[in-house]
DNA sequence: TTGAAAGCGCTAACAA
DNA sequence: TTGTTAGCGCTTTCAA
């Protein structure tokens, strides 16, 4: 198990001190008025050797490690999956780690996550929470050691005491619940998923004049398979008295799934007798017969976002731009207009 | 920004030295022979003042830095994900971090990936690579500096040369293919996916005294659902000749999942027309409709089994025995005895 | 324009 | 049974 090349020894070989190379190497050649030639002979020497950088030793003396620490609540949700490709994604840009710790939906668990990248001196956590109350006081100490924690695609209720990236909520469902008005339901469904987007849904309504009712909201978040065909079923059982109902805008794209599979095996045809949109743009939507119309989220974008955000407030550059993020409306086959 | 709590101010409040606080909190005590006493005071002082060791430091002196790398081609893949999520589960138990870095289908950015996770100085990188092969000067330059490099469900054509776990595909496809026969099948096609597989179908094939016939095997695998549906279509216009194939082993899900699609919007009755088994258990998988019957992979058992043999190389227990992982038929709506 | 020296927080010989 | 000492490899004044 040969030595790892150290400074010293690139400084040896090129003949200079182990001071000098580390200013060449870390770019601040031209502020010192370093000689050229002696930058040359420094580069060279690491070069032949191979040098890289003991980012340990490095991290002892600048109290930075570059890494950043990312809490997801599950990377079996594609959800959390595509938002931490797109925190890898901007974390290569910017040339840092992602230390990835995962808790469940266990406040408890999230606390211990944060507080185990405390221990390991990341230099910004990514936190995507159902419930970042709870965690508030790992949090703070994070934030007391400088450690700046922002949250990705989370919890509204916090928006306000911490720095986040979220979904912007209300603006998906209008979009989703507009595209049924526009297709000229006026009878439609909505199965609840948070305070936003049924705020979303009703504004919708409202824009077109349409009257909110309180039973066209169902509630009963599922997050499994089973949960979701057992709403569908309860669905088609109660509210939907065979047929009053021309449409739903599901909230989620697994209980749009749901919905469009028990449908379909009950006979009811889709779109012809209900629409069915979703929200997520998760890949099993596209899987459907028919295909679900839904509106896909920029999980991906929020990843970049976040990871942009943490280095930016780590340059100096507090520039809190708490932000919202669209989604796009993808039409496919689950929704049409109702047949008259 | 308050200081973090350092060995030498809980020495200082336990009225110690620094090396018998370091002893104490790493649990020599016992073989040293210190006295409880101490002992007692050393953990008081050190709770009081909620001291955490600091890796960086540990890391500097010890050459571990408790980090295990991971290299994966892409987590929006379900199948990385989860078992990225087995690591982690692992990791937790093992006490040590996950560096995730993905590099797509790239040998190249593959190779970077395992550079840098070098120069990072983890303690142990497991990778899951199509093609091992292309980096593996970059795994011998980490394995020549002590790094072990473990292959997590990946390509077979190395297993001889680096330590992996893996699927054991052939197992797998003759299940799945047994399944059909059992059904009553004796014309199943198969869509590619790799050597094993196809030797598990042919086995299976052989074993009931069914001869193989190469027109029966399809190619281009298909990594998008675009992809898949293309090649379903020319199934259907092709080798399914109207009728003269009863069943298919799918070999992936993704394409059983579009050959299901595809069947139903041609009007052909899946399962009696056309029994459609697949394999991976993606989550899509039972959002078909009939629901695929499919041969879930232990993804998650497998990033858990890497993880942990990645430790006990790292505990000196150079056990190598490297596995293959079982398959689990998951019988569901896609697949019957065919029509007489 | 470059080098010497100190020290980040910890561990591991070696002393006492 | 505990303390002293000497670094791990790097960065950063300060001095030359």
């Amino acid at each position: 198990m040969p030595q790892r090349v150290t400074l010293a020894m690139v400084a040896d070989k090129a003949g200079m001190s182990a001071a000098t190379v580390s200013l060449v190497l870390n770019n601040r050649a031209k502020e010192l008025g370093i000689s050229v030639e002696t930058q040359e002979r420094v580069r060279r020497a690491a070069a032949d050797l191979h040098y890289r950088c003991n980012p340990v030793a490095r991290g002892l003396r600048t109290k930075r490690t570059g890494m950043v620490g990312v809490v997801l609540p599950d990377l079996t949700l594609s959800f959390c999956a595509d938002m931490l490709q797109g925190m890898e994604d901007a974390a290569v840009e910017a040339g840092c780690g992602l230390l990835v710790r995962t808790c469940g939906r266990d406040p408890q668990r999230e606390e211990e996550c944060l507080d185990w990248l405390y221990a390991k001196h990341v230099d910004a956590v990514l936190l995507t929470s159902f419930m970042p109350a709870a965690s508030l006081p790992a949090i703070r100490r994070l934030n007391t050691a400088g450690v700046p924690v922002i949250l990705a695609a989370g919890d509204a209720k916090h928006e306000s005491t911490l720095p986040w990236i979220a979904i912007d909520d209300e603006a998906v469902a209008r979009m989703a619940t507009s595209h049924l008005i526009g297709l000229g339901h006026r009878r439609i469904a909505h199965f609840l998923v948070n305070e936003r987007r049924l705020a979303g849904y009703r504004q919708a309504l409202a824009d077109a004049g349409i009257e909110y009712a309180e039973k066209l909201v169902i509630g009963g978040f599922a997050d499994s398979l089973d949960a979701a065909l057992e709403n569908a079923a309860a669905f088609f059982d109660g509210p939907w008295e065979g047929g009053a109902i021309t449409a739903v805008y599901a909230g989620y794209d697994l209980q749009a799934a749901a919905l469009v599979g028990v449908a379909t095996r009950r006979g009811i045809p889709v779109p012809s007798a209900l629409s069915v949109v979703g929200t997520d743009g998760l890949p099993f939507a596209a899987m459907t017969s028919p295909p679900l119309t839904t509106v896909d989220l920029p999980k991906r974008a929020i990843g970049i976002e976040t990871l942009r955000r943490a280095m930016a407030w780590l340059d100096g550059q507090e520039s809190w731009q708490d932000r919202l993020c669209p989604g796009t409306l993808l039409v496919r086959g689950s929704s049409a207009a109702p047949r008259s």
